[in-house]
DNA sequence: CGTCTTATTGTTATCGATATCAGTTGCGCT
DNA sequence: AGCGCAACTGATATCGATAACAATAAGACG
């Protein structure tokens, strides 16, 4: 039948034991003998006994819940964020709970007023932009606080990330270094991805210091596929017409290959695409994207690691950077003669 | 400073209310009056109070989470249809907290079990086959459960999905009507998805009625493009060589037609391709695979629905099968003329 | 052999809310 | 004026655990 789930009070009966007993050997708190240990631990097996993690959270005024906002999901690289967490988080007994805030920071604000009220024993924010409530509510909350994806002088606690306009300025100058000077940066309207205008601003300021101005074409809210290659159409009918096309990330990116492809505008033949964050679809593609491999779940994995020692009570190291390695295209040498023979 | 957050009792001393006068206020329900009700109201908005969740939860003993278990957030199928929940369930008020459990059954069952302890207000299950003491332990659970994902006749409790089988079943018809005789079914080793076995048993059983036996290629055990890279070489050094290639879904697929583009084999023109699920990726690809379109979103929607409606006691239907659409290659038509006539 | 540790176990208060039931108060009605 | 009922409001128990401290038992030691 619909039997009660048993409780501590029960087993402690069972066993013939105070409740505190029974509480100290199942959570492996010194204070009891192994022998009554053993006994009880048995019994509540055999019962079925889970302790209530309401009752114990509140208790103990913590929970064993991470949570962790993002974005998006339909992103393969926050996936793929959380999923190099997951093993650190779960194997130190910890659930996550996760939020995708779309980009919008009021949201993400009230999803932490609402997350702090169930005593997590962590919180894991995208990116360092937030509405101004957050870094002061967060700052004095008690509980490790981690800013994931971009990096910052000024932390809220913890920070794991990459510095996007390190990233675009490395890009613009492996570019220049090919011989581009008609780049063009393909993305969706400005103000909802912070991290993308950064690297933008480093990709314009490498291109700048060559005296190299570069064009934008902005797309439909979404950063899709469909968006990508929208926005290379629109690129392709600029004059003069652009020798790079500089994508937001690899969907966009691929997205424009496609385009090209069905314009006949050969890749990187008369025309070189770049992406960012180095997809795995960049694998079995015959003509590879240049990207900006982000380590991603190793990110995740360092962030978890990170928050499990913090929560610990050790705080080794505060601000994590990580490399960003540019990975040329597979067909992107010969330009290189080619366009430094004819500028 | 730090401030310990405002708990309801201080919200009461301020209003110089009880306790029980300012939950009923905030909880909106009946027994204050308006005239108290506003000021506790304008107070607890002042003091920023926000109410415990884990004290309420525990009280209630049921919480407002709604516990989703999925086996993998990579694949963008799994993170649509949580997408196309999340609307409806953050409009009731409800969070949802996430578990991947990369298709191990012991793993969702001990996920299970961890989360009853938090008194979910619902639970979503990825598929329909769970370890034995899953169905045993949530049926009587009393809070709603969900099977996503896959049909049942014999559900737990609440069910929305797809037939795999029909699906399976329905792509091979439609391959057969386009004259493909030597169909390949291209995917991960059995074990892992049973809800893939479910469509190959269908697509195989489709083939068999036409007298047409069916290849099997399985590859490492990731469903990657990669994946579908190499089972497609593994393919077409096969002897006959296949006139149609079936993968597992369109990551798989998408690999499997950049492998057949590399080694100069042209599709549809002398090999067909056929996916699963529909996902964007096609709608740039300038040749587009055979794929079945499955409503991940609208699913998506349509359990949240259910599970709310549910929770307020209602429950119109229980078993819902969503329709999928066989969405055909780009380029497949020439193939009915030319193989009818060369069979 | 009595006292002092130390190890083990139990008792009571607490976490911050909600449920239940017991007062108050005000008002309509006869 | 007296009565009854409804609308508010509050006091107390409860949810299922943990924290802090008290009590008991078992050795150690002089």
């Amino acid at each position: 039948m619909a039997e009660k789930a048993a409780r501590i009070e029960d087993v402690a009966r069972a066993a013939g034991v105070s409740i505190m007993s029974v509480s100290r050997a199942l959570r492996g708190v010194e204070g009891v003998s192994e022998a009554t240990r053993g006994r009880i631990t048995a019994l509540a097996e055999e019962m079925g006994y889970t302790p209530n993690r309401l009752a114990g959270s509140l208790a103990q005024a913590t929970s064993n819940l991470v949570a962790i906002s993002v974005p998006t999901l339909f992103d393969a690289v926050f996936a793929e964020i959380i999923g190099g967490m997951r093993e650190t988080l779960s194997h130190a007994g910890l659930e996550t709970i996760i939020e995708t805030s779309d980009y919008d920071l009021a949201r993400e604000a009230a999803w932490v007023e609402r997350m702090v009220t169930w005593s997590p024993a962590a919180l894991v924010l995208s990116g360092i932009d937030h509405a101004p409530e957050v870094g002061e509510r967060l700052r004095w909350a008690g509980m490790p606080v981690l800013q994931l994806w971009d990096v910052t002088d000024d932390p809220i606690d913890l920070n794991v990330g990459i510095d996007h306009r390190a990233v675009g300025h490395d890009l613009g100058q492996h570019l220049l270094r090919l011989g581009y000077r008609t780049p063009v940066y393909i993305a969706t309207p400005p103000g909802r991805d912070p991290r993308a205008e950064k690297r933008l601003a480093g990709l314009a300021a490498a291109f700048a210091e060559d005296g190299v101005a570069m064009g934008e074409v902005r797309v439909s809210a979404a950063p899709s596929f469909e968006a990508g290659r929208d926005g290379a159409v629109r690129a392709l009918a600029l004059h003069p017409r652009p020798d790079v096309l500089c994508f937001l990330n690899d969907h966009l990116a691929f997205g424009g290959l496609m385009a090209c492809e069905a314009a006949g505008v050969s890749v990187p033949g008369s025309i070189g695409i770049a992406g960012f964050n180095g997809l795995n679809i960049n694998n079995v593609l015959n003509r590879r994207l240049t990207t900006s491999v982000t380590p991603r779940a190793l990110m995740g994995k360092t962030a978890a690691r990170m928050l499990v020692a913090a929560m610990r009570g050790v705080r080794v190291e505060t601000r994590v950077a990580m490399p960003v390695r540019i990975e040329p295209g597979q067909t992107t040498a010969p330009r290189l003669t080619r366009n430094r023979q004819s500028p």
